[in-house]
DNA sequence: CATGAATGAGACTTCATTCAT
DNA sequence: CATGAATGAAGTCTCATTCAT
């Protein structure tokens, strides 16, 4: 017949919706981070969840929603980590190596927030080549304005602040890469990490070689700040 | 060629499989290059190769082998194109710059090649993160190598040395980091665009700001190389 | 029955009940009426219900039962709304004219009930196909003795009696048919829609009644046609 | 691993595409027949086709689409049963008389063609009720400029003509029910039921075109009933 | 008693892969 | 050899139903 007699009993707790709903998060951040978007599947993320895939569902919708929702928390997460360290009246050398610290820092923290924000496929295809992108370009771009505003500082002249774009870019590549390289030197520090970007970007391999390098701002009593 | 005999019990040429295979990998890498591994299908990749499917299959086994085929003929291209311009007997300043320069007119040149090299799947799910990492890991040191030879013949430190290596990565990223932000400014040329990463890492941002630039050793009559 | 003692031993208030039976079931008939039945949803039907899901099967038990009740209901109503008028003591006309009236009636005031008695599924594999269509035999039944017994007033030879059935099926196709036709043109009152009714099939069925027949135009020696 | 090894050896006949895609209609018709639109599942429909589920989609396309292909099937084939017999230059009456017939006949020798045009739910939910319902509704214009050029041709006053529209679709469903009553008198003959509908529609008709009309028995001060 | 939270089961759809012609 | 035809195995998503609070 067609007596459509489903569902049985339940044996999990039942959670406040708060909860569940990071507990979903945090999971599915992880099964993105280690498979990829298309690799990942919903049953996993459910898996990993411990929970059963309709409340995934329920709590985050589909999967595209699902993905989009790491994606939020996990640049918010960055973006905070990052802006609560950077005083927009600090000088610029200061802040930049403020935010390039706390950066390392947090990416040496979650690991797999940086996975889903940056290992993530970029290809067009993808759901959200665009919306990461973007944000991405969004960093670029403070960070461009922040040396337009070193440059000026020191006089430079006006042809060359178009330049700070592209070296803006140059510079986020370099730090996302040496993120990638930290990953196989689990030793060094989030510290060492920044200052090795600082000296490079700063300075330039030219110059280091010549025995000049480059120190942190000296804040009171060193105190290079220390994200949570 | 397009003789090819169709149909009876005659001995096949071998050329035929040459040249479909060529079309096929041609098809692959477009296809991956614009959807991703996963989000590829084999339907698609045949329909662009315009052949059958289990054409594709006979001649380059299954989606993984074709893809690590891909990567495997694309890798070399982009190595050749290097290669090719970068004599170890020069000087290595003028190796990096050669090889920087014929980097990005491969890029320039081979979009989609880059694209299934570099914006591809990195996580860790995917069946070829090691294969890609590696690669990319063998340019790294290549780099580091090249840095390190350039750091000792200007008379550095020893504890010096190690530091080329993690500026190779960050010198790989920013150049990668540039080759995407290219994307988006497609009237710069591959030489500028050389030019500017050149510029950063071997001065670095404070240099630049002072007005010093970085420029091309002058080779015989500026025959600044042009990979084919 | 419907006396059935669900729940627990607590002695509750009787009235409260029927209020929210009668709140699902109207629930209940907008969306089955609107969706169909195997395309409306618990979760809507609690959802227009204002009530809990939960609730919705405390009071009235599964899917299938829920559907029951309203088609009993709905059922019921008609039927009252039709038995009312209908006095077996008048003449058999009379009734008709009556019943049919009164039916259209019904169906524009309760747009909802007729669609869920009417317009819902007929196909054999319908948990309610035999329900739904055994109350309509009863309805045509009962048409039918109407008409058996105004032909035998007149007087109709008894052979003529059992074509009172299929008479009356038609009957009551052409007024669902009308009903729906109805739909289209709102502006018709009851009234006018009842009396197309009896003017088209009474006047048939009288003609009838009267001895004469139809016979089918005479074609070349009886060609009725007989497509393949 | 995810070395995604799947597929498996097939022992099925290979079938000619308009064959199997034939067979295919065929299932899916007698399967929604059986079970309605919603109930019935693309698992049902490929196992009476004796086929795998991704055959019906490569050959007929999504659950809607095959449903549409059904539909348009059968209701080609309905019309054109009836438009091989009826001949515009006849008469009207005989039009009516061959169509008619020719409709019970298709009825009774494509049962499940029928069930899927007419029993499918109508409800506003349903994918394709619009479709079904202006199926019906074109029938239902055809019918109606029949009975007006006939009863045109009788010299019926202008003012009756719109009345002809209701009346088809009086008539259409009087046929449809008489349809549904023939499937539990199966010992009648199709000419035997087409005969029956003329009878009382024609005669009906007939009498109306002739100037005569019901009038609702006179109550006492015209008591027409009005149900609550 | 009422509800938020939870789930097994199944529906539709696609894809990598292979055999028979 | 080349291809049309075929399929097992997921994957995403929904729904009827129920327990614990």
């Amino acid at each position: 017949m067609e007596t459509e007699q489903r569902g049985r009993p339940a044996r999990v707790k039942r959670l406040p919706r708060a909860v569940r709903e990071r507990q979903i998060l945090d999971a599915a951040t992880a099964v993105f981070s280690q498979r990829g978007y298309h690799a990942a599947s919903m049953d996993e993320v459910a898996e990993v969840a411990a929970i059963s895939k309709p409340m995934v569902y329920a709590y985050l919708g589909s999967k595209e929603e699902l993905f989009a929702a790491c994606i939020k928390r996990e640049a918010t997460r960055l973006t905070e980590s990052v802006g609560t360290v950077v005083d927009p009246n600090l000088a610029p050398e200061e802040q930049l190596w403020r935010g390039v610290l706390a950066f390392f820092t947090f990416v040496g923290e979650h690991r797999d927030s940086w996975n889903v924000l940056h290992r993530q496929v970029t290809s067009e295809g993808h759901p959200f080549a665009q919306q990461i992108a973007e944000g991405r370009k969004r960093v670029i771009a403070l960070i461009g304005a922040l040396l337009s505003q070193a440059a000026q500082a020191q006089g430079m002249p006006d042809y060359f602040v178009p330049e700070t774009k592209p070296i803006a870019a140059a510079l986020v590549g370099a730090g996302e890469s040496l993120a990638d390289w930290w990953l196989d030197h689990p030793d060094e520090t989030a510290k060492a990490m920044a200052l090795r970007l600082m000296n490079l970007v700063w300075l330039g391999f030219g110059t280091l070689v010549q025995g000049r390098t480059w120190h942190p701002p000296a804040g009171p009593a060193d105190a290079t700040p220390t994200p949570a």
